[in-house]
DNA sequence: AACCGATGATACC
DNA sequence: TGGTATCCCTCGGT
């Protein structure tokens, strides 16, 4: 039957839209349209679904008169703004121009607390309200003062001042085709920055000529999860896929060869297709680590390219391992962290399922797992509780964190995972960065900064943004040796530069954004026969994204007391 | 401007 | 233990 035929005999239906003014009472009111729904007969719960489709944002209730029976009978219908998270009425959650109001029927989304929204948490009033305090006990053995005295000197007792990468000096936007996965610096060429993305492609590009950038597309089939330069040469590099392999690729020639495929017979169905995701690399025992998503490490020979020893269950068996870490002092020892909510750490010398040396519980996924950069003595995770987690040494109590850090950095299916990465360059090891998940309205544009913690106090040191980075950057990396953050932000990548640095480069030859793509021939278009927006003409692009822009804060900032 | 879809962890049965 | 509904400040496309 037509539809048309069947609306004809449909009685009238009046649409009764509330008011600004809420209804305070509305539960009484639903439970009897519940029951009136329950009375209806096909025929009505298919024209309700239908004015439903056509408007999502509002509920739609039906309201049958007490003649319903009868067919011709008239049928009020009204529309009632309800909460699209909740679908309760008497409240909103969503954009407010440029600031988010969260659900009040929902745990905080920032410290996942109920009884208070993000806009009240006391975690982003006050950044260090979070902080739970080291416990101080005193379980060292002898052992353990031996080991602590000899890292010990490597840690300077007076914090440096941090600096801080605040300004964007150069970008390529949509350098990748599908989001940004990871991001590494070259060890010894200061300029080249690698990145892998969701599609499996890596990037290599040399951020001082900013247009020296190529996209390796052939080495993996999807997501790049990880990557680790070669110790003994520099020029090539391992990555880590969801297509089961291990890559080794000449970042000259961008010849790959697979060290390992862990699905040679194809596709089995998703019980059977395994992942690497967790990649490092021991350049002591000369092996590259990975670790897949049901649980097992493997051990590669870099020499002869061969497996070595047994495949080891390391997490919960079908559990992703996301993340491995060497530490850079102590070769024996490895970190791991996954899905299972734990972070391990293992004796390389006696790698077995089950004989870790400590597990390190955490209350969610755990995204990333770091030993500290230089002394190796203390622990960073990450945590998808919106948490960031530190051991303050790896010889004390690792019963519980020293620190727990609430920050915002949600798991959401349609980003890669948040990871908190120290910096290198700090002897104090206590500067991370990490990205936002929640946005902040600032004059007007909801933004994501990125945040810059110092984790020996929670104290939050700095968040920075930029007008031109509307997305969220879950993916950051401190360069080893300069002041240089690069960011990758969904397909983007960007790099900062301190204040004072950007702008000495930038009177040089200006902020040099770079499209790619889509995105160029976009702008190219709506702006054609203004100029012929050839590759030299950055600053003239640049201002046409900014003019096409709806709200823009003046200039990228750096806050220093800003809200978590 | 309003959809659409991709597709990860998790709670619950 | 496995299948499924739900979560619900994404992003880029049409």
């Amino acid at each position: 039957m037509p539809p048309q035929t069947r609306r004809m005999a449909f009685p009238n239906v009046v649409i009764e839209r509330d008011t600004d003014s809420e209804e305070s009472s509305s539960s009484s009111d639903e439970e009897q349209d519940v029951e009136e729904e329950d009375n209806n007969d096909d025929l009505e719960a298919e024209e309700e679904e239908e004015v439903e489709n056509g408007d999502t944002v509002e509920e739609v209730k039906v309201e049958v008169s007490a003649a319903k029976k009868r067919e011709k009978a008239p049928i009020t219908i009204s529309l009632k703004k309800v909460c699209k998270v909740c679908k309760r009425t008497g409240h909103e959650a969503g954009f407010k121009g440029a600031t988010y109001i969260d659900c009040p029927m929902k745990p905080c989304f920032l410290c996942k607390t109920p009884g208070h929204t993000t806009m009240t948490c006391p975690h982003r009033i006050a950044t260090e309200y979070g902080v739970i305090p080291a416990p101080r006990r005193h379980t060292h053995n002898s052992l353990d003062y031996v080991f602590e005295r000899q890292l010990r000197p490597n840690i300077p007792a007076i914090k440096p001042a941090f600096v801080i990468p605040d300004q964007v000096n150069c970008a390529v936007i949509r350098y990748h085709s599908r989001r940004v996965t990871c991001l590494e610096f070259h060890p010894t060429r200061n300029n080249i920055l690698l990145s892998g993305d969701k599609k499996g492609q890596l990037g290599v590009w040399d951020y001082c000529k900013v247009h020296e950038k190529i996209v390796y597309g052939n080495i993996h089939g999807c997501i790049l999860n990880n990557m680790k330069f070669k110790p003994t040469n520099d020029g090539t590099v391992y990555a880590a896929s969801s297509d089961g392999t291990i890559s080794c690729t000449d970042l000259e020639t961008g010849i790959s060869s697979s060290l390992m495929n862990l699905n040679p017979n194809g596709w089995q169905g998703p019980s059977s297709w395994r992942m690497l995701y967790g990649l490092d690399v021991n350049s002591e025992k000369g092996v590259v680590l990975v670790a897949d998503n049901f649980g097992y490490l493997y051990l590669m020979d870099i020499r002869s390219n061969s497996k070595v020893g047994e495949t080891i269950l390391i997490h919960k068996k079908g559990s992703k391992v996301v993340g491995l870490h060497c530490n850079p002092v102590q070769p024996d020892l490895l970190l791991s962290c996954g899905n299972d909510h734990f972070a391990r750490i293992w004796d390389m010398r006696r790698l077995e399922s089950g004989s870790s040396l400590c597990s390190l519980a955490h209350r969610r996924v755990v995204n990333s797992a770091y030993f500290s950069p230089r002394s190796g003595s203390k622990i960073l995770t990450t945590s998808q509780d919106n948490r960031l987690r530190v051991w303050d040494s790896i010889f004390g109590n690792l019963g519980s964190p020293s620190r727990e850090i609430v920050h915002s950095h949600d798991f959401n299916r349609h980003l890669t995972p948040f990871r908190a990465e120290w910096d290198p360059k700090d002897p104090s090891e206590s500067l991370v960065v990490i990205g936002r998940y929640i946005s902040e309205n600032y004059n007007g544009a909801a933004l994501h900064p990125i945040d810059f913690i110092d984790i020996s106090t929670g104290k939050l040191v700095a968040e920075v943004m930029d007008p031109n980075i509307t997305t969220i950057s879950p993916v950051n990396k401190l360069h080893p040796r300069d002041d240089v953050l690069a960011t990758g932000s969904s397909r983007s990548i960007f790099i900062w530069n301190p204040k004072e640095k950007s702008e000495i480069v930038q009177q040089k030859d200006e902020k040099k954004i770079v499209l790619c793509g889509k995105a160029e021939k976009k702008l190219n278009k709506k702006f054609d026969g203004e100029s012929d927006d050839s590759d030299d003409d950055i600053r003239k692009i640049k201002g046409k994204i900014t003019q096409s822009r709806k709200a823009e804060p003046k200039s990228s900032r750096c806050s220093l007391k800003g809200k978590r």
